[in-house]
RNA sequence: GGAGAGAUGGCCGAGCGGUCGAAGGCGGCGGUCUUGAAAACCGCAGUACCGGAAACGGUACCGGGGGUUCGAAUCCCUCUCUCUCCGCCA
């Protein structure tokens, strides 16, 4: 959530910001003010009835030890013991809404971010290769990897059902040659620390993300008497690790990287992406968490997104990397990137990876704070992501762009290490 | 799945229902001493919210929630988690 304090200091700041993402928030502002206005007037009549009892009992202490008896104290006390109840009961219920408010609020877009509607209004910020002129139509990676038998959609529909896929022989090899490259290269070379975190995780981790309590319908829920979910993203358990804590200032940034699968139930996107491995229910992800300071946090953004580049610098990838305008941004990033891939069975660059900077929207909601290393009150950290990257489309973008007439396809030299020296898919 | 034990401040660990936000120890910070350091000694030190420009004042927090009571870290109920033993299992 935005810090609420904001809300009281420039409504119309906050309003005007959350406009630009596309949503009309007026009447859950209009609320929340309202709200805001209830709980301050009701904590000090709590509080001073507190006091009052407090000192009351205090009283009936002294009286006893100095032998009086103290039974008369008791009924005024007692009375004021129902009063209190009553107002608290009532800052509960307001308190209450008003959490419940914030939570289903989106962050609010930095300063730095173009305002637009859509992803049409993103802005290209960098171009890195060129993308391969063929001599012969390119295949999607649908056909290539069947035609090579390494990915197969109908084995896996028969037991899983649509949007799932089978990897095997040198495609599942070089999934896990993806994998192992993209985590040494981020603990190595970029000062990540790999973690193998839980696949599933309760309401609270997923509260803290952002990814509930307004998208449960994203997700996978354990079925029986479990609160736990499938995670969409590493993101989750990787932001949650701190959770509740109070962080060394001295200590940031810390840097994670973890491979784990990930599951959405693409609710909604029927349509979309119904070919090939673009869009599965299950996928494997390397994903990059940075835990910062407010004062760090855009620098880390900028390098986190060149950490993730770097994949695919060395795979030999074409790509561009945009930022997103306003009203494309995800509900809990102040700022994202994109990295977008070249495809050529798409003629187009497509997303394998999204970078955020959440500032302390999702530190807040996971309790993440810090000492400042020069003193001074404990600060909300905040938090960043990026997938470093989608392994799937990586291996999609590795057939479609080394694909060879012949149906064959080369591997990259940076991948050959981890194939065994394999120089290419026949 | 069965039986039992526990959860207190950064850590360890006390705590008869009434000056307990909580003894003591360790660790941390500041100081005295020292050429410097260590040791010793003295002092300061939790989090959140409300009010306040601030100093500061107030309230809450002893795993979570509820109850008993004038008053709960202490009593009762419940949930969660941890540990030990048995069974099962990668």
């Amino acid at each position: 959530m935005f810090d609420p304090a904001l809300l009281r200091e420039d409504p119309a700041g906050v309003e005007t910001r959350l406009r630009s993402r596309g949503i009309d928030p007026s009447t859950e502002l209009a609320e929340l003010t309202r709200l805001d206005a209830e709980r301050r007037r009701l904590i000090p009549i709590v509080e001073t009835l507190k006091r009052e009892s407090n000192e009351a009992s205090a009283q009936v202490a002294i009286a006893r030890r100095e032998g009086r008896d103290p039974t008369p104290l008791f009924q005024a006390n007692k009375e004021r013991a129902q009063r209190i109840k009553e107002h608290e009961a009532e800052l509960d219920a307001i308190e209450a809404r008003r959490q419940a408010l914030l939570l289903t609020l989106p962050n609010l877009p930095h300063q730095s971010v173009p305002v637009g509607a859509s992803s049409a209004d993103n802005v290209e910020v960098r171009r890195w290769g060129t993308p391969r002129t063929f001599d012969f139509a390119p295949k999607p990676h649908w056909e290539i990897g069947g035609a090579l038998g390494i990915l197969d959609f109908e084995r896996a529909a028969r037991m899983s059902g649509a949007r799932f896929s089978v990897l095997s022989g040198a495609g599942a090899r070089l999934a896990r040659a993806l994998i192992n490259f993209m985590l040494d290269v981020h603990t190595t070379e970029h000062g990540y620390r790999e973690v193998e975190p839980p696949f599933l995780v309760n309401t609270a981790a997923l509260t803290g993300t952002g990814n509930l309590p307004k998208f449960e319908q994203d997700l996978f829920r354990i079925a029986g008497d479990w609160d736990l979910y499938l995670i969409p993203t590493a993101e989750v358990p990787l932001t949650n690790l701190h959770r509740e804590e109070i962080l060394d200032g001295r200590q940031l940034p810390l840097k994670y990287t973890a491979y784990t699968p990930c599951f959405r139930s693409e609710a909604g996107s029927y349509g979309a992406d119904v070919r090939g491995l673009i869009r599965q229910h299950q996928f494997d992800k390397v994903e990059l968490v940075k835990i910062t300071t407010a004062e760090q946090s855009y620098d880390e953004l900028e390098s986190l997104v060149r950490n993730a580049e770097s994949i695919l610098e060395r795979l030999g990838l074409p790509y561009r990397t945009v930022v997103l305008c306003t009203g494309d941004m995800g509900f809990a990033a102040a700022k994202t990137y994109d990295i977008e891939v070249w495809l050529p069975s798409g003629n187009s660059y497509r997303e394998i990876s999204s970078c955020s900077n959440t500032e302390a929207f999702q530190a807040r909601r996971a309790q993440i704070r810090y000492k400042p290393a020069g003193g001074g009150r404990n600060q909300f950290a905040h938090t960043l992501n990026g997938s470093g990257l989608a392994v799937g489309r990586t291996l999609i973008a590795i057939l479609e762009n080394y694909q060879q007439a012949d149906g064959s396809v080369i591997i990259p030299e940076a991948l050959r290490p981890y194939m065994g020296g394999l120089e290419r898919i026949a």
